[in-house]
DNA sequence: TTTAATATCCCCCGTTTTCGGTATTGTGGC
DNA sequence: GCCACAATACCGAAAACGGGGGATATTAAA
């Protein structure tokens, strides 16, 4: 198991290269306080892992995650760091990372959540692991409170309206008039409270009535 | 730490009531193999935390999950089940689950997940804390990869358009004339490769590019 | 059985949008 | 100074849309 340490504490990051060379199994491979010529660093070593803390001087530590995923998509990103913000936790898992740990992890901890990454986990400090799920709650489950009781054909209807089609269009797919579509329409204004097709769209995408 | 368990085998269901019953500082309360009369079951005794199974005869345990949590959203719900398709795992967040582990889990792992529970954790088997952050990825990865180039002006009148706007009323938002707002318009139509309003708020709120 | 909801179609008419132009002004770069 | 581009504005014709009305058939619920 190769590791590769971005940390821009010296001090933290020579302890885990000590903690990691001092772990059976485990080899760290490179240990850099920045990601100054980031692909170089791997184009002559391997590498399974890399422990990477976010708030380095220069490219930050999820924008290296972004190149590294790019480049290597093998390489597996676990990032350790002091942020706890969604902001931060939400760009760190968009740009590939396989874990998300606090510093504040005990050595064992590190130890454990690269073991875990290594068998396909995804490792995360508890309190991340309650944001992520709350964020994924918070921005999937705007789903619709109120009920607008569409038909099973208006939300066809509706449906091929947010593909960007005319009614002359929709009524050519569904093999019906255009005036049964304008029918359809009205019915769907007045279920969504809405007076245009770009309002009645955007609705069925933001509440997901589609 | 008074803790429900959801279970319908029944030899599962009595091992856990025993770990749990065997645990310093738990207590199990009730153990059903059930969701019948779900919320009276809650009406008399107080509980923490719920260990729920998902597939259960009658009403499943996302279902349950969601009840319990809009009666008694103080009441912490750990699924553990055999299931770990994305669906289940997606709709048992969503639910407002609080963890969500495999019944693969050695005692000593649902001890643990329930001690994380109770900190303010959310556990999850390594393979789903994995699926979440693909699925994370998945849903939220900015799509637009490609550049559209719209200028600030043009994203202005998009984010209107968006908001059900129809070009009287964006060109007096801005204080503008409707023709400029058409001109506009055409542009943004060019750049989206698109070729009306509805397919123009579609993809802007698709690939996230307000 | 009456009622309500759904799905289908039609007409009319005014408004809005789309798309083809053209044109002026200001700004930043070369 | 010249060029590209953004932002502004206007014209006009064809197409599409929105809102109003009315109509019929089917089905499901009361």
């Amino acid at each position: 198991m190769k590791i590769c340490i971005f940390e821009d504490n010296t001090h933290l990051r020579e302890s885990l290269q000590l903690l990691i060379d001092a772990t059976a199994g485990f080899h760290c491979v490179g240990a850099f306080p920045n990601c100054k010529n980031l692909l170089e660093k791997f184009s002559d070593v391997s590498c399974d892992i890399c422990l990477m803390d976010i708030g380095m001087p220069g490219i930050s530590g999820i924008e290296a995650t972004k190149i590294i995923k790019e480049s290597y998509p093998e390489i597996q990103v676990l990032i350790q760091t002091v942020f706890s913000d969604d902001d931060n936790i939400f760009k760190a898992i968009c740009a590939g990372a396989s874990g998300y740990i606090l510093k504040t992890s005990s050595p064992a901890e590190y130890i454990q959540a690269i073991k875990d990454v290594k068998s396909g986990g995804a490792p995360m400090s508890p309190s991340i692991a309650s944001r992520v799920l709350q964020l994924f709650k918070l921005n999937f489950q705007p789903l619709t409170k109120e009920e607008y009781h569409l038909t099973d054909k208006e939300k066809l209807v509706l449906q091929q309206l947010v593909e960007g089609k005319s009614y002359k269009m929709i009524a050519d797919e569904l093999t019906i008039s255009v005036e049964t579509i304008k029918t359809h329409m009205k019915n769907i204004y007045a279920k969504l409270h809405v007076h245009s097709s770009t309002e009645a769209v955007s609705k069925a995408l933001q509440e997901r009535i589609i």
